[in-house]
Formats: structure tokens, sequence, C-alpha cells
DNA sequence: AGCACA
């Protein structure tokens, strides 16, 4: 019901930036995934998160560092095409937290206001299709990593025809149309045109299916990240600002219920932190309510805070 | 995307 409510444009704002005009109704009708272009090569997966998290009917998300320049797209999926449209409209001139250097609220498709990077968000050419299972994933796709390796593994003939489409050589400056969202995933069978929005429903049905690939990229790698970390008294807390203080976070963090205690470490750059509490409860209660909170020492964006790979020892 | 302390 409020799927197609979105910010309303800055009045006067000569930076607002229409969105393109929705896809009529050819092709795309029905797709769940956004094509996200534009992005910076130094993109981190928690600022994509960021950016479409908050997003009503929000799925999952991949993000590919195509290996080409500094090309880094991402797709991103929603429960049902209006939930992908809706975001799609609102990101497509609101970037939450950028603002220009007059206080600007709304920053049209920039999203980092040094680079002059803008996005360019579309409706994918299909659904990208969630990792078998349940939970957030997020998925990253390196392929600038894969040619270094297969470069440096050259010897090794091995393997035949694997998975990647083609590596120009240096083809740098080459193709920076990006003319159309590349498709994210092979649609598993090929049911890309139908009117089905409930894609968990039929994705889970079918694992380990494997169908021909010809230019798509690889799916069957396993996660890089780990968004499944098994629920935790204790919390782990990094994004941490270079000067923030152990006292600056306990004071945010004692306000949860059942918090315990806290421990910074700091292990060369940025310092992180564990938080304990009396149980899973509340440190689920507690996560969900400081995530993304910005204090004042924070330097990027707010608190990024996950369970703990183990629980806090007793003291 | 960074997880220690016993």
């Amino acid at each position: 019901m409020s799927l197609s409510h979105h910010l309303p444009p800055p009045p006067g704002d000569p930076y607002y930036v229409y969105a393109p005009h929705p896809y009529p109704d050819t092709q795309r009708q029905g797709v769940l995934t956004l094509f996200v272009a534009g992005l910076p090569d130094d993109v981190k997966p928690r600022e994509i998160h960021k950016l479409f998290s908050s997003r009503p009917g929000f799925d999952h998300c991949l993000l590919e560092y195509t290996g080409r320049g500094n090309q880094v797209v991402a797709f991103v999926s929603f429960v049902n095409h209006q939930a992908a449209l809706s975001a799609m409209s609102a990101l497509n001139y609101v970037i939450p937290g950028v603002k220009y250097p007059d206080h600007r609220e709304y920053s049209g498709t920039v999203f980092d206001p040094d680079t002059g990077d803008r996005l360019h968000i579309e409706l994918a050419k299909s659904s990208s299709r969630k990792r078998h299972g349940d939970g957030g994933v997020y998925r990253v796709v390196d392929k600038r990593l894969k040619r270094k390796e297969r470069a440096a593994d050259h010897e090794n003939a091995g393997d035949g025809g694997n998975d990647d489409d083609a590596w120009g050589e240096d083809d740098n400056g080459g193709n920076d149309g990006d003319g159309g969202s590349d498709e994210p995933l092979d649609t598993e069978n090929d049911d890309s045109d139908e009117k089905n929005e409930l894609p968990a429903e039929r994705s889970s049905g079918q694992p380990g299916l494997k169908q021909h690939r010809g230019q798509s990229l690889s799916d069957d790698q396993p996660d890089k990240l780990s968004s499944d970390i098994p629920p935790c008294s204790t919390l782990f807390v990094a994004n941490l600002g270079h000067s923030c203080t152990e006292e600056e976070l306990k004071e945010v963090l004692s306000k949860q219920p059942g918090f315990h205690l806290l421990k910074m470490r700091r292990r060369g750059g940025m310092p992180v932190a564990f938080a304990d509490f009396t149980d899973i409860e509340s440190s689920t209660a507690a996560m969900d309510a400081l995530q993304g909170t910005v204090l004042a020492s924070s330097d990027a964006d707010g608190l990024q805070i996950e369970y703990a790979r183990s629980k806090m020892r007793k003291s």
C-alpha cells in the first residue's frame, strides 16, 4: 500500500533529476531486480546495503566489480515489481546521507560528490535469484581478482571454458556505455516473462539445477559476504571512527536493555568493539535499534553492527 | 566485510 510512496522532490532544486520514465509495458515488466551502474570502484557492499535495505520490499543484493575500468554494478532485488519501481524512482534522485556543499538534501543521481559519480538505475533484464536458502543474502562477484588469478595461473590448462565472459586484454576505455543492464544471473528456468511476483517460491524449488551459461557471470562461487552469522548475545560493532572512544560508544549502548559491557579493540586500522548483552533477544533488539547510528566521532557511515562470531567471555 | 578476550 505504501509501496508507491517516495520522498518528494525538493522544490526548485536545480540538481533534481527526474527519474527516467518507467519502462513501458514491453519488457522488464514484472522484473524484481534493479540494475545499478555508475558506482565507484571502491564502493563497499555496506554502502549499497544502506542505500537499498531501507526501501520497502528490499530482498537481496548482488554487487559485481566488473574489472573494466572502475565500473561497478549492483543488482538489487525486491519482493515485487512495484517495490523495485518505487525504489528506483526514489533512489534515482534521493541519495540518503549525501549532500551538496550547500547542504542540499537531495542530490539527484550523484553518488559521491567528490568524484561526481552518478548512479544509473534501471530495471534489470531479468530478476536476480537469491542464493538458495534463507536469510539476507549479499553476494559479491569480483572479476578483477578472477582475471588476475587467471593470468597468474596461466600454465594451468585444466579449466575448459569455465565461467567468465569475454575478457578483452586491456579494454580499459572501450565500452563505457553500459547501454543496458547485463543480466545478473541466468534464470534457472527460463520463466522471466511470467507475472510471478513471489520469487522466493519458485527459486527455492530446484536446488543445484544447472543450466548452460554462455556469457553470464558465474554464480556458483561461495559467498564472500557473511550476513549469515548465527545470533549471538555479543555484538560486533564496526565502522567506528578513528577517534571513537569506549566511553562514547558505551553511552549509546548502555541505553539498550540487557547491555552488559563493552570492549574495544584496535587492530592497526579502524577500531572495532564487542558489546555483550544478557541474551540474544536483547542483543538483537539493540542491533536493530542502533544499526547505522552515526556517532559524533563517525567519519564514514553509521555503526555497522553484527552478531559476534563468539560470545564474550564471562567476567 | 574489519571478530578479542579466555
